[in-house]
DNA sequence: TCTAACTTGTGAATGAATTCACAAGCTCCC
DNA sequence: GGGAGCTTGTGAATTCATTCACAAGTTAGA
């Protein structure tokens, strides 16, 4: 398969949003052309992004709501339940365990960890708060294929590291500062501070603002 | 000035923490090979996006980590305070609210609002929550600058069209929903759901994974 | 069956971002 | 002062992403 750009996954995901608020709606077909003003972007752009997977429409007709749904759901990767672990118990952490929406995307947050001796047996989100010393054996063991990390900063690579020495594939991180792991680990961060930059940044330098 | 890509200024937030740390430890000068090694580029994509804005080093030499640390943060706008209100006082709501990182960088949360009677009155991360009812006045009277959104997604999009009436020019959503604002405002989305789909689609698309 | 009205799927064209490659400039040391 | 050794700044080349534009396929109705 040839390599999908990160913009193309991120908008297959806004599509399948789409669709099943329609599909729950009651909608049973749609176009690119729909989906295109939802998502913000142009009806070819909808359509280039499908054909890297297949074709899913019919000609003159637009796509099928269910099947479309159903089949992004399958490209996505939704079409199993992940377990995920989150590593850090704290305020984004304890929001993160309880979210509902996860589980709605079959998402399963069956473990939460920290190092705090205070939190540690204590419950976060419905989930007992785990010994971090447990982490690395609880991956090895097969329990999570994705972390989920709310940790300070300063711990945040060494704690990829672990992770990954674990065997564990994918791993989004909330810590504020630039991590790297190997090319065979999916890492994603989100940085609040470089997004408040981004916005002071067009607040400071808008004389011409698109 | 000619227009700059998201990607660059996400990689001037990037260089600039690399120059606080390092700058921190008392280190005074840095190479673009140094901070491209941190920041996961190139030495040529970091003399790029610096080129954009002006020339800061010294042929031979490098840059000095004090001035290139102050020359990026007038140039993403740090230079002043900002206050930030947060909408919604759930529990992320209440987790940016006491997150010292935003005062570090400027940000101060001068007010969180929500429509819970339950919940206005009372403290979250050390400011009284306020009713909801009162923010467009509160924006208007130029209370804020910037305004982070931790709603549910079935209301987000009023809410952005409530700020953006009241004159907001810069909004952080955390809502799990596409959203839209007039091209004179800054709105940027961080979905949760979204970047774990990117994480599903990787593993489940990994025959060959660069 | 034929035509009109649509909408997809996709090569080709354009536009944007990254990487290359090297001249220009700075420092150090002999 | 002059050469060696670095590192910047930047046009040119390349790679990657988006948009264009239209042939091909589908439906509906006469």
């Amino acid at each position: 398969m040839k390599r999908i750009a990160e913009s193309t996954v991120r908008r297959l995901s806004i599509y399948l949003s789409f669709l099943e608020e329609i599909g729950a709606r009651g909608v049973l077909t749609t176009s690119s052309d729909d989906l295109a003003r939802l998502g913000g972007t142009t009806s070819a752009q909808v359509r280039k992004d499908l054909s890297f997977f297949g074709s899913f429409g019919k000609r003159g007709l637009g796509y099928s709501v269910p099947e479309l749904s159903s089949r992004l759901r399958e490209i996505l990767g939704l079409g199993n339940q992940w377990h995920v672990c989150i590593v850090g118990a704290g305020k984004i952490g304890a929001a993160l365990a309880r979210y509902a929406g996860f589980f709605e995307r079959g998402f399963l947050v069956t473990g939460v960890y920290d190092s705090d001796p205070e939190k540690i047996g204590k419950t976060s989100g419905g989930v007992t708060v785990k010994d971090i010393a447990h982490l690395e054996r609880d991956i090895v063991a097969g329990k999570y294929q994705i972390g989920v990390l709310t940790v300070p900063a300063e711990n945040a690579q060494q704690i990829v590291d672990t992770v990954v020495r674990a065997g564990l594939k994918a791993i989004l991180s909330f810590a504020p500062t630039q991590l790297t792991a190997p090319p065979d680990v999916t890492l994603r961060t989100v940085n609040m501070a470089m997004e408040l930059e981004g916005l002071t940044f067009a607040l400071t330098n808008r004389e011409s603002h698109g």
